[in-house]
This record gives structure tokens, C-alpha cells and sequence, in this order.
RNA sequence: GGAGAGAUGCCAGAGUGGUUGAAUGGGCCGGUCUCGAAAACCGUUUCCCGAUGAAAUCGGGACGAGGGUUCGAAUCCCUCUCUCUCCGCCA
């Protein structure tokens, strides 16, 4: 959510960011500030009819402890004037900041002046891109083949027992994801990040926080009696640890790392984008998150950026990163590069890691603070990414480094998998 | 699931209707002392909104959350959330 005196000191770039994500909406921005000044006007009629009544108070109950009796029934009647007074004000400014707060709530993150305009996803901007594309022959198989060939993924049990979108993974599959985990963990570990095995419910507060509510509420699995959103990504409690705190100014930046299934409702879209690992609606995924000064946040997202990148140099697959266009950015975020993984069976690039910076927004609304140097209180930026999400890399590695007698995995897996080859 | 107790500042903990944003102790930070440190002593130390920005100052609000009673609520009442103790169930 983004800070309202900001939107008031900054209202024509406000405009004219918002206009990269294809936000219009210009009425919006003009009721937001008009509410705000209402707003602003209205609070000392409040304050001081709350001043009048506490200064009356104040002398009631010293004529109460004389014991000055018929002063004090003759006074109090004078207090119901303000009393209604207040209840008048209160009632008004309640609803005020109801209307804004609303308001404020559709109103996306400004994207970073990077960020290139677009509407589709065609229109993302591709960085670089690194590895090598595999040669395969003519009769090389997509994974779900595969998968179903050396018996590593199981879908028609999954429709069974729960539905489309929640495989069983078997055998060596089931121990690659389990491989997989591990070293992205081990990885993330080594570069500072601190472990987290975060709950996989989360609740209302919580999903408010990180922006998955109000308008998202469709893609979360929810569980009607408790009220607790299953989590669709990591990044919702582990931020949400530091929702409401304030952070000592050592302890930035505060780098967090965790593994949790996710959950992901999804409705809709059939077909062959859908088909194996390219969409499930529970999925493994390793998150890393980052608290950090405000100044440093577009450095660390570049180091992010580096991290994910060495981690799929290190699993020698071919990969591109884009810059997200403001038609595909997220709600919350203000610059967001996408990890794509080129799956050369299908053959099709698969985003398999995001990697945003909120800046304030999502610190904002969590009211993530810290006192800085000069004693001043600071929202601190949020960022976040995958490092990674399993079921496309799965795919990407099994297309990718299939021959005839087996699937070849990369050497670092070799000591978390247990072999150099699934056969 | 049943019965009971509780939730106060960075921490411990007092306060059970009236100048209490909050005693006291500890911690933190600053100062005196010291070559330096410890000890001792002194001081400081919550957050939000508003008064055009900053500082100072002033006003309002916040004692788990939300509502209520009252001229006045940390203190009384109701609902919710969480914690602890005992019992039950259980990987």
C-alpha cells in the first residue's frame, strides 16, 4: 500500500508511474487526496471537543473528591453537549478512514523508472540469457513421458486420491525433489540466508499483509472453520514473522530463507500449457526474503538477481532473465525479473523464480519498521524470490538431460541425489 | 474437548474507577568519576494522528483486539484472540 502523503507531495508522478502498470484510474487518486484533506480538517474538531470533555472530566472529579455534590450534578450536564459532539465526529472520521484506507488498497505499487511499458508478456525485456541449449534427438521426450518411463511421477494416482494439479512423486522422483530441497536450502544457507520450516496456514492478518488479500482471495485454498489461508507461497509467513515489529537497525538486513509445499487454486486453464509439472496446483518451493535499508534494496535485489542466477548456472541448465513490463508486473511489486528455464522436449521457456522489490509496500501495510541513526522511524524495503520453485526445473532436467538409457543430472546433485544418473 | 488463571513499556513487575503514558527494579543510551573499565551517582529512553515541512512545543489516541457502562476506564461488563495450569484425547 502506498504511504498517502507520498500520493499527496507526488501526485503527477504518482500518475504517470502508475500509468506504466496501465493504471488509470486518475479519479481515484483525486478522491483518495480530497478524502485525505476532509480528513485532515475534521480531526481537531475532534480533538478538541475530546479536550473539552477531558478538561471537564478533570474538574468533575475534583469537585466529586470535595464532596461538592450539587456543583457536580449541575456540571455534568454540561458534558453531554461534547459527548454528542464526539460521538458526531468519531462516527464521521471512522468512516473517512474506512473510505480511504479502501480506496488506498486498489491502488497498485508505483513500478521503478526500469521498468519498460507493456501490456503482455511479450513485451517483458529479456536481459541475458546463459547456458546452453540442449541438442536432443527427434524423438526426445517431453518429462511427463519420461517421468511416467522411469516411474518418478505418478498424476493418475494423484487425480485419484486428491485431483488435477496434486501428482505423487515415486521412487527416485520423489527423492530428487527431496535432493533438490536440500541443496537449494544448503545453497541459500551459505549465502547468509537464515532457515525457516514456516506453518503452511496462515491467517487473515497475515495474507492481508503480504498483499494476497483483498482482491486474491480466489487463488488461496481456504479452510472455512478455523479461517486460515493455506499458503500459496513461502513469502507469506516468512514475511509476516516481522509484521507489526519494529527492527533494531543492526539487525539489517534481515535475510530469511524456507521450504514450503504451495498452494495455488488456479481456476481454470486446461490444455497443453498445463500438462506435467508446468502447472500444479501443490508444488514444492524454496523462498529467500530480505528486510533491508531503503537505500540498499535495489543492490540487493541485483544480489538476489546474481544468487538465482548462480544457482541455475549450477544446475547447468539454459536460462534467460527478464525484466517484467509493467502489464506483468504484480500488484506489490516495483521491479520484478523473471527466471525462465528453456524445457527443450516441449520446447518451451518455463519461469521457474521471480524476484521482486516491494520498496514500502508490502512493509507498509505489515508496519515493518525500523529506528534509523537520526532516530527517525523507517519502513524498511521487502524483497523477495524463489530460489526455486522444483516442478519446471524437474522438467527442465529431465528434458534436458535425457539420452537413451537414462537422465543425466548435473554434478552438484550428485552427492544430495545419491547417484549421477536416474536410470 | 472440559475446568481454572492470566495478557500492562525493551524485560521483569506494581497499579483494581479520577492530574497514571503509567510506581519500582533491570536493560539500553548519554553524562560525572577514571589512563581505561567496573562500581557508584545523575539524566534519558513507547508508538500513532493532528497543529503547512523540520526541531521544540501543544492537543488527541493507544495498557492483547473489538464493543459496552460511566462525567471520567489499565482498572467494571460482554465478545474474540493468545498464553499458562490441571484433566481428557493424540503423532
Amino acid at each position: 500500500m502506498l504511504q498517502i502523503n507520498f500520493i499527496k507531495n507526488n501526485k503527477e508522478e504518482v500518475i504517470k508511474r502508475l500509468a506504466v502498470k496501465n493504471f488509470t484510474d486518475i479519479n481515484l487518486i483525486d478522491e483518495i487526496i480530497s478524502l485525505d484533506n476532509e480528513r485532515k480538517e475534521f480531526q481537531p474538531f475532534l480533538n478538541n471537543a475530546q479536550e473539552n470533555l477531558n478538561k471537564l472530566s478533570r474538574e468533575l472529579g475534583q469537585l466529586k473528591q470535595k464532596g461538592k455534590e450539587e456543583e457536580f450534578q449541575k456540571n455534568k450536564l454540561r458534558t453531554n453537549f461534547y459527548k454528542i459532539q464526539i460521538e458526531g465526529f468519531n462516527s464521521q472520521l471512522k468512516d473517512l478512514d474506512d473510505r480511504i484506507n479502501h480506496k488506498l488498497l486498489l491502488i497498485p505499487n508505483l513500478p521503478h523508472d526500469s521498468v519498460p511499458k507493456g501490456k503482455t508478456p511479450e513485451e517483458n525485456e529479456i536481459v541475458r540469457e546463459g547456458g546452453k541449449k540442449p541438442l536432443l534427438d527427434q524423438q526426445a521426450f517431453p518429462h511427463w513421458e519420461l517421468a511416467k518411463k522411469y516411474d518418478l511421477i505418478n498424476f493418475e494416482i494423484g487425480n485419484k486420491v486428491t485431483g488435477s494439479g496434486f501428482p505423487f512423486y515415486k521412487n527416485k522422483g520423489a527423492k530428487l525433489q527431496r535432493a533438490l530441497i536440500q541443496y537449494f536450502l544448503d545453497y541459500n544457507n551459505g549465502a547468509g540466508y537464515t532457515e525457516y520450516e514456516p506453518p503452511l496456514m496462515v491467517n487473515e492478518a497475515s495474507a492481508y499483509g503480504t498483499g494476497q488479500l483483498p482482491d486474491k482471495e480466489g487463488q488461496m485454498y481456504f479452510i472455512n472453520e478455523d479461517k486460515f489461508y493455506l499458503i500459496p507461497t513461502a513469502e507469506v509467513p516468512l514475511t509476516n514473522i516481522y509484521r507489526d515489529e519494529i527492527v533494531k537497525e543492526n539487525e539489517l538486513p534481515i535475510k530469511l530463507t524456507g521450504y514450503t509445499p504451495c498452494f495455488r487454486r488456479e481456476a481454470g486453464s486446461y490444455g497443453k500449457d498445463v500438462r506435467g509439472l508446468n502447472r500444479l496446483h501443490q508444488f514444492d518451493k524454496v523462498e529467500i526474503v530480505q528486510l533491508v535499508y531503503p537505500e540498499k534494496s535495489y543492490t540487493v535485489l541485483e544480489e538476489m538477481v546474481n544468487h538465482v542466477e548462480k544457482l541455475l548456472q549450477n544446475l547447468e541448465l539454459p536460462y534467460r532473465i527478464l525484466r517484467l513490463c509493467g502489464g506483468d508486473m504484480s500488484f506489490a511489486s516495483a521491479l520484478t525479473y523473471d527466471f525462465e528455464v528453456y524445457s527443450a522436449a516441449q520446447p518451451k521457456w518455463l519461469e521457474v523464480s521471480s524476484v521482486s522489490n516491494f520498496e514500502t509496500f508490502q512493509s507498509n501495510r505489515m508496519k515493518i519498521r525500523f529506528k534509523s541513526a537520526d532516530n527517525k522511524m523507517q519502513l524498511v524495503h521487502s524483497l523477495n524470490g524463489s530460489s526455486l520453485a522444483l516442478p519446471r526445473i524437474v522438467a527442465a532436467l529431465l528434458e534436458n538431460n535425457q539420452t537413451k538409457d537414462g537422465i543425466n543430472l548435473p554434478k552438484v546433485l550428485h552427492n544430495y541425489f545419491g547417484a549421477t544418473e536416474i536410470n
